[in-house]
DNA sequence: ACTATCATGTAAGTAGTTACATGATTTG
DNA sequence: CAAATCATGTAACTACTTACATGATAGT
């Protein structure tokens, strides 16, 4: 149940609803996590239960809004699970499912899925670089970084890299798909080749 | 729903019970996709009403067992799932979360928990290295590359690559958030800093 | 005798998605 | 005046985890 934290990791910035805190969430972390709103107001009603924030219904803009705050528990909670280590969690990969048993379907179909998932990782990537340089300028300007500008670059960084060795992954793999044809040729007997 | 795709996957080798199902999958696609038993025999119930699977009641070294295969429908189904554009899979990763709120904690802290996690992480490599080099061994013993393998060795290698790209990251915050102390001295204001 | 492995499940709970419901306010 | 945005939720469903239940066989 991370989202319990994240949304106590928002809420001890500042005080805010249930409506923008997806938007904080949208904005920030929605490269490595995102919640909807019918994820998040449920959430924010059991914490209150939980006692880690509390609730003010205001009238503001003439509009009816619950505005959350955290709690000294809640400060408290956040801190701990911070400090807690973290186990690095396992894959999960519906990709390598599926090319793990691309043996049976022709390779000019998985180079040309390999080449849309290049040119899908190139955007986002493209996306992450203009956020990054973004960040940069924006604390430049100041003369020195911010404590969470710090710990925000890290996490900006881990997408870029992330995404700069999936696509290194995925040419080498069109390397090795057109390689293994050429070997093919008169060496492997193709059985059960629906192609 | 990958899980079931992943099953008619290894059913298209050969016919086996749910049991050996799970021997399959933790031994073959383990470091990316995991499923329990408990998920196994009902989806495999499902598939059979859906009439992707046949099953089979019989009696093999005096336990009782059930023994599915893939239909006709079932292939098509696979091939079908197989032929179909990938759309990469947004990241979810509590890791960086957890990170991007890690200004409220010490440095030493984050620091040690990544030293953790590279630990955790070479630990991890070297099982996945041993496990490519068995199947090198396998092939080579052969002389010639079996369709099935080249795509093993395709997952294989994207382990490996995540795995070194994800060490290099955090030893790189390592020395970042060194530098960052040293920075810091003199020309940042703590402000709420509970260290 | 006991422990591990083989073998098949159910039941309850968690985390998250998708669809639905409602209504006010702001902007083009 | 229509569409987008602000604002809060419920209900149903999916995928998956954890705990429980049962019983046989094989090896030490």
């Amino acid at each position: 149940m991370s989202l319990k934290y994240a949304l106590l990791g928002f809420l001890n910035y500042e005080s805010m609803t249930g409506y923008q805190l997806k938007k904080y969430f949208d904005e920030s972390v929605g490269g490595f996590w995102n919640a909807s709103l019918s994820q998040i107001y449920p959430t924010l009603n059991s914490m209150y239960e939980e006692g880690v924030v509390t609730s003010e219904e205001v009238q503001l803009d003439s509009l009816n809004k619950k505005i959350y705050s955290i709690t000294a528990k809640g400060k408290e909670e956040l801190l701990k699970w911070l400090e807690e280590p973290t186990e690095i969690q396992p894959l999960r990969s519906t990709l390598l499912l599926k090319l793990y048993f691309s043996s049976n379907i022709s390779k000019e179909i998985v180079i040309s899925q390999f080449e849309s998932l290049i040119k899908q990782s190139r955007l986002k990537l493209e996306i992450y670089e203009k956020g990054i340089e973004h960040l940069r300028k924006e604390h430049l300007s100041t003369g020195y970084m911010k404590q969470e500008a710090l710990y925000w670059n890290l996490t900006a960084d881990y997408g870029v890299k992330h995404q700069e060795a999936f696509i290194k992954w995925c040419e080498e793999c069109i390397l090795k798909l057109k390689n293994a044809e050429k070997d093919a040729e008169g060496r492997v007997t193709f059985e059960d080749n629906n192609y």
